[in-house]
Parts: C-alpha cells; sequence; structure tokens
DNA sequence: TTTTTTATTAAACATTTGTTTAATTCAATT
DNA sequence: AATTGAATTAAACAAATGTTTAATAAAAAA
C-alpha cells in the first residue's frame, strides 16, 4: 500500500504539505513549491504529474492521519470511557499544538471534497467501542439516552474548535501564542470532565 | 457609516459573497464574479477597484454581522443566563443552516487577516451581560470557578463546529442535509442543558 | 569503458487572471 | 436639441501560473 518516496519525492512533498496546510490549495502555487522545497519547476510534474495529483496525495495521507489518531483511542478494549477521553482530549491537543494549520485545512478540504476523503471513514467510529461502551451507560440507565452521535460531535467540537477560533480567543483574552496553549492544555483535563457531566443523568 | 449602493453594485456583491464564501478568495476569479451577477467584468474594478478590495468588504460585512448576532444576545439585560443560551443557540443555528458556508469562511479568513478583521471586536464578549452572569454564579458558588474564556469557548464550540465538520457527521450517520438540519435544531435544545451541566458544581 | 536509463535543469508554451483602455451607450442637465 | 458626465462594453495588456520540451548531468547497467 505505502509507496516508497526518494529523497526529492519527500523534499517536494514536505514543502508542499506545509504550504497547503498553510495558504490551501488555490493559494499555493508550483513555484512557491519549488522555491520552498529547493528543487527545480519540473521536477513536481515529473514526478507527481501535476499540482492536483500531489495536493490529493498530501490531502489524503493527512486525512488518514487526523482520522488514525481518533480510531485507535476509540477502539482500545482495554480503556474505559472516561479514560479513553482523557486520551483523545490529550493526544488531539497535542497533535494540534504541533501543527496548527490542520484543523482549517482538513475542514476546508472536507467541504471542497467530501467524497474522496471519506472513503477512509467507514463505521469506525459510530461503531467503536466508544460508543458501545456509551450505549451500556444508556442501557444501565446513568447515561441519558440521546443519539451517540451528539456525543460524539461533542468531544470533537470541544477539542478542535478553539483551535480554529484561536484568533478570536487571543484577541479576547491578549493573549499571546504560548498563553493559547497553556489553555488548551488546561482543557486536556476538563473536557473529559465536561463530557461525562453533560451525558450523565 | 454604511455606503449607498447602486443596484449594479449591490448585484456584483450579491454574487462575489457567494462565491467568496462557497470557494474562498483565491479560488474565485472576477470572471466567475462578472459571470454570476451578469454584469460586465470591467465593471468590477470600476466601482470597486479591485478584487482585494472588494473582498475586504464583504469580509468585513459579513464577519461583523456573524458577531454581533452573538453580542446583541450576550448583552442583552433582562435576559437570565439560560435564556441566553437558549436564544443565542437558536438564533445562531438557524442564521448557519440559512448560510450554511459562514463558519468555513469566517474561520478562514481570520486566519488569513486577524488583525482587520479583529479590530470589530473588543471586549465586547468577555465584558458582556452574559459573562458577569456566569461571574455572579461563580460567586454565590452555584457554578464551578474556571476561566469564563472556556464557557465562552465551548457554547460556540458546540454550535458552529457540528456545521464545520458536517461532512464527517453525515457520513458517518448516513444523513442527508435534511436529516443533518433536523440534527442542529435538535441541538438549540441541548446545547443549552449541556452548557448549564458543564458549568454548575 | 560504453551504453542506457534516470534525474535535473533552463527555457518555452499555453492558459488563466486581474486590471486597464478606449470606444460607445445611456441618463441627466442645460 | 445639444451637451455633459456617468455607466457599460469589448478588446487588449501584462503578469502569473501549471505544464511541457529539449538539452544536459548523473547514475546504473552492459
Amino acid at each position: 500500500m505505502k509507496k516508497e518516496y526518494s529523497e526529492t519525492e519527500i523534499k517536494i512533498k514536505t514543502a508542499a504539505k506545509s504550504l497547503f496546510l498553510k495558504k490551501g490549495y488555490s493559494a499555493t502555487t508550483t513555484r512557491d513549491i519549488s522555491k520552498e522545497s529547493d528543487i527545480n519547476l519540473a521536477l513536481l510534474n515529473y514526478y507527481f504529474t501535476s499540482k492536483k495529483k500531489l495536493f490529493e496525495i498530501i490531502m489524503l495521507e493527512t486525512f488518514y492521519d487526523f482520522i488514525s489518531k481518533m480510531v485507535e483511542v476509540y477502539n482500545d478494549e482495554k480503556s474505559t470511557l472516561e479514560e479513553k477521553l482523557k486520551l483523545t482530549s490529550s493526544k488531539y491537543i497535542d497533535m494540534i499544538i504541533a501543527e496548527p494549520h490542520l484543523p482549517t485545512f482538513v475542514v476546508n478540504e472536507l467541504k471542497n471534497n467530501p467524497s474522496s476523503i471519506l472513503k477512509i471513514l467507514k463505521g469506525q467510529i459510530m461503531e467503536s467501542k466508544l460508543v458501545d461502551q456509551y450505549n451500556e451507560g444508556v442501557k444501565k440507565g446513568v447515561y441519558k439516552k440521546i443519539d451517540p452521535i451528539h456525543f460524539v460531535t461533542n468531544i470533537l467540537s470541544l477539542i478542535v474548535f478553539p483551535f480554529i477560533s484561536s484568533p478570536i480567543i487571543i484577541k479576547m483574552k491578549k493573549f499571546n501564542r504560548k498563553e493559547f496553549n497553556d489553555m488548551m492544555h488546561e482543557r486536556k483535563k476538563l473536557i473529559p470532565q465536561w463530557i461525562l457531566q453533560m451525558i450523565k443523568k
């Protein structure tokens, strides 16, 4: 499944990913990529046929990473629901702090290109262990009976949306980047608590 | 403050807004706009000087609408905190259902152009009546003592993020657009409840 | 070493795109 | 009716952009 990439191909991909994440597809030119990666312009088409093809490769890889990180935790057999919440918050927040452009990129490409990307996504989330555990809680009468889609949506919302709206938050609180990140680290603990309070009867 | 626009200017602005919201700045061409609005290409520059200027006008107006809707409710003197939550959820969800491209547009332009847009935003949110009411509750010991930025962030997250990630949700649940909207209407009631549970001791 | 294949380069090509020009039409004013 | 200024148009322009070509350099195979 995985293709072996040469050194130059990796240079191109790395630069392209960085630029696509930061500026999006249309605002990134092939000359931008060639400069950033320090390779000749023609090599982009030589190795990747077209800008569009290159973009699709990067988009799929990125989106796959984004989803896998969630699915892995959600399907862990040993951990409790609460542990899964903690681990997801923690992993996701760390991941996005390391790559702050990730959420808007994913969100944009979802809008422009939903079908191709979402092939990756099957029942991996709605049929996950996490959702099972939630449904068990409902059956036992400890959790409220609400469509689990809300449960899943709320987790992602509380984790990801603050990053997307970080310029607003930074402005409102007169934060610098570090202070914003600290706020997000704080949320690693808070989000699991909040989610539990939301679902408990 | 408000400029009077001629009929042709309105045609241009309407088409441009629709396209900028749907495809973003870079992916929208001046010829797209001229076709969509059915005006001659040169009139765009005749009336608005440049694509960039036209974009800035639209962006500021759009962002202003987006924020005002929130600020109005947040600063209402008569309503309780719970009523404000209900009204915000309801108004925002209706607004975004009517214009589904709004959130991603705002989010993107925030990223590309935070300074110019955010001039609109001063202390209007963090010094709002809603935040006062939250702080009162903290003082009285009925709400948990957490930085109100989390409170404000969570409200917006639970309302807006599901729209942004609608392609994922639609895929996971095999929804059509109407079913997704129904889910969002359902959230009008749920979100205020959830928020209250999150802040209560 | 010689030949063949692969990688790299500079230049060119064809479109696209934002903007401007110069001519024409339309509406209002004198 | 004649004149003036604004609105509209088709065409042109210049720069940017994705892609290709043809030549050269480097690496691998013979």
